[in-house]
DNA sequence: GTATATGCAAATTATTTGCCGGTTG
DNA sequence: CAACCGGCAAATAATTTGCATATAC
């Protein structure tokens, strides 16, 4: 079950303040979209949910915390490929993504084994890892039970 | 030393040709940069490299063709994360890609291991994989070792 | 009060496209 | 000769930025 956060400073905003950023009303809106995102929302999405709990937030705006908090390594971007960036939360455990090219819908998962793999192999190749990218792309697999 | 069995034709002209595309100056050029290409061009490059052939190949054309020749199957394009595509032969045996951070240097290598733990977790995960992207992102070590 | 943030619109960057004359088959 | 292609410039799409004003600390 997911987890019901009744803080009145999520975790990004309080990253925020503790990087010492100037913590103004669209900031703490933004910031609050994505620490109750579940999902990878784009700027346009961030937008839109932003100017939903209030304010007047310009996609500017948007634009340029989402790119101040990414360089701050509060959120992380990532780009699926679908010509827009989409954001997270950098602070959670790594994670890589299988993206459900049918819907778009992007889901987590972590595996050990590739991670020490990765390592190895760019040890091999004479270099020190230093981030990486795993995207798997999938269909659903018909359920052989009915679900819905 | 690809094995040449038949004209001068480069094996991306020759797809081309196969694929019933009209073969123009242009597109000829563009197969051939890319045939010999041992890198991964972003369509800047290529239109360079094109240009020191034959300087009456547009930007535009540049664009198109690749993008034909990738719909086409014969291209495939990455987005490593520079901003821009950048091509190579699609007919290559299947790689992943590591970049060298600090050049932008692309180094090609292969894991069987990977593959199938990537499809296991597919399989775990609900899904049928279609497609995968794995790059790893490293700087150079300094070599302790002999390596060449 | 002053440095910094925001809004808006204009600018950039990568890429696509309309139009029309040029080329290929 | 007809269908298709290429060049050019204008059009898009995502993102950035200059500048005047508003706001946090």
């Amino acid at each position: 079950m997911p987890s019901g956060q009744s803080k009145d400073l999520n975790h990004i905003a309080r990253r925020c303040a503790e990087q010492g950023l100037r913590m103004t009303g669209q900031r703490r809106i933004i910031a609050r979209v994505l620490a109750e995102a579940k999902d990878h929302p784009d700027v346009e999405l961030v937008y839109r949910r932003a100017n939903a709990h209030d304010s007047r937030i310009s996609l500017s705006t948007v634009y340029r915390t989402l790119k101040l908090f990414e360089t701050k390594g509060i959120l992380e971007k990532h780009d699926f490929g679908r010509g827009r960036g989409q954001y997270e939360d950098a602070e959670r455990a790594h994670h890589d993504h299988l993206i459900d090219v049918s819907t778009g819908r992007v889901i987590e998962f972590r595996n050990d084994q590739i991670e020490k793999l990765q390592e190895a192999i760019a040890q091999e190749l004479g270099f020190e890892l230093v981030g990486h990218r795993l995207e798997l792309f999938g269909v659903p697999r018909p359920r052989k039970k009915t679900s819905s």
